[in-house]
DNA sequence: CGTTAAACGAGACGGTACGTCGAGTCTTTCG
DNA sequence: CGAAAGACTCGACGTACCGTCTCGTTTAACG
């Protein structure tokens, strides 16, 4: 399986021959995500990539293994640096800072680039796994944790459904996004944590 | 622009010509569908879709633009018939069966090929507008009916937010059916009514 | 077989229904000698052919199998009233005349057309048979009687090749027609009959 | 315009990409000759021949331009091999050596393909500028040069109309290979060369 | 510091599907 | 029933993109 260069380079101590250009990677990236942003994912065509980064076709090709690898790595790459867990001190602020950048990530190019992939999950599982794994897990780790959090400062209801809190956090978001089209801005996170969040677990 | 016979036919009073063959839109929809379930979106090819309804394919470039535009009628022709408005006199009953039965709906192969339309509404407004009314309207009013019915009878909180239930419950399934994977069974939509849109709503 | 309408009316003494309308073939044959010469056989199309008669091309198909079948017809049509016997009283004046005749037919439409014909020739054996009795047979007769004529008034050697003769006469005109293209001029047939006819058959 | 591959590498010293591969087009015209042999011009397709050299449509498409173009360079590539001229020191041995060759090469399949390209000639002028060059001028050159040497040798008359002699030549097994079909043997080389043309030229 | 081997840009390669068009057939309405 | 109209099946067209391959060139690390 083709890897780009990070992970190739890795343990690779006593290469031979000209080593990967590692800058080469990110000006692919940058290109797959242009055209993504431009045209979606089924238009986006390698040749389209290669020729914006001023590269070979092969020179993509020995680094992700096709159109929907290069597509996943180039969101993965994005995504994994957008996440972190807020401290507020309380619920409330927690939930609205997270899901306040949540929101603002989502609304850029990596959220067209994600709604882009949802059509091929079902037909792609490692697409599928990669993607939960970006995309929804790590989100879900943060919200879990911020309620686990409001937990053990007593601001939960002893039988809140943390689960579903955090499913119906995600879906609200995520159903904007790709289904509706509505904006994904402050107020309506702020209805969403004050009108469904906060009454399905918080204490009184 | 293509348009499929009975909008075609519409209007057309005295036709001139050989008439459009109704039958062959079914033929064509039916094997499109078929198609799509086996392969997916993207590896569904008009060659494909003519060679299993036993048709040439400027018959159905006759009818329909693109394979999204097929692809969409398709869709839409089966969707339109499937969102009664139940009435069981209950709030929570009208919700169990109305999720019930639209979680039974998307877990066939019109929740599949819904799935593969969700990637290309960003670029194809077109599509955007005719999914929406299809899949996300339509749904949304009979919520709205349920919601309604169940305030005249006296159910509902004077303060329900009642469009953030209704798109709460949406999300809820949509999530599911396309970015977690997990099924949409009944413990799940029970757990949605009992735990999230009852409570978000109701008195008390 | 399809027949157009003057062979087809023969022996139907009782017809019922319409009638074919004979004016119909004319307009069909002008329309497909015009297309004809317009853009060859090749790119002659039936549609082409129906529309400039302002007719289905089932009637077309009713009177012709094939484009083939048309465009035989068409020039045969044609050719079979152009070939006259000349009798001038002498060898010489009679080839003049016959030659000069065919070669003017020759250089109008109908020699494109039996032009466009030629490859089609190996590959058709019922095109081949017919265009050799319109195009060749025919005229090798006239030819044959010319030079019967003249033997009878002693103008010929006992021993001349009269069949190479005819069939030179024939070639000469054909390859300047289709492959030099140089033109079929009164000079041009002054020469074939001075310097090769007159000089194969001729006494002293 | 597209060019085969030794045009194309022609004064293309410092190429950049992969080279042409040039065995493709001798693989290519192989195919197209046999396609051609076997089912003539009007059913000779692209798919065909692409399919026969195992190659893309795209392969070919990059080196000709058409079908037609193809079918001209194959034809061209194998007449261009084909036509010496002979010496046996006599007017006669020279006219029925080279006739008897001619007539030879013209049986074969490269006579069937100039068949089929006779009938575009009128409205594709390059192909008729490369038709004529090929298969006309080479030929009318050779048999000039006969002539002329005969000539040399004494062995024509003063007023001898060579260039009628040269045309008569070449029309009398053209006709007979396109237009009557019938065989292009040594009898009737012997008699084209001994009733026509040594009557023709030859002094007494 | 020259050799060497892999990476690089470029683009040809065998394929597959595209959307269009023409051939010949079939099915309407109208006369 | 004939004729005009045009929808039908079938199959070839020429184009575009896929993922692979071969070029000539560049670039480090090795020797």
């Amino acid at each position: 399986m083709a890897v780009s260069t990070a992970a190739f380079n890795e343990g690779r101590v006593p290469q031979r021959g000209r080593p990967r250009d590692a800058s080469r990677d990110d000006a692919l990236r940058q290109a797959a995500l242009e055209v993504m942003a431009e045209v979606g994912y089924r238009a986006l065509t390698m040749d389209a990539v290669a020729a914006r980064a001023r590269a070979g076709k092969a020179t993509i090709y020995r680094r992700w293994e096709s159109k929907l690898d290069l597509v996943i790595d180039t969101c993965t790459q994005l995504a994994t640096q957008n996440l972190a867990a807020p401290d507020t001190g309380s619920l409330a602020g927690d939930l609205r800072e997270f899901l306040s950048s949540f929101a603002a990530f989502l609304s850029g190019p990596i959220g067209k680039a994600a709604q882009a992939l949802v059509g091929e999950l079902p037909h792609e599982p490692e697409l599928a796994a990669a993607f939960r794994e970006t995309f929804l897990i790590s989100q879900r780790d943060v919200l879990r944790g911020i309620l686990d959090r409001a937990a053990e400062r007593g601001e939960l209801r002893a039988d809140a459904p943390r689960g579903m809190a955090v499913e119906i956090a995600g879906a609200a978001l995520i159903y904007r996004l790709m289904l509706t089209g509505d904006p994904l801005d402050e107020p309506f996170v702020e209805k969403v944590v004050e009108q469904v969040l906060l009454p399905l677990v918080r204490v009184s």
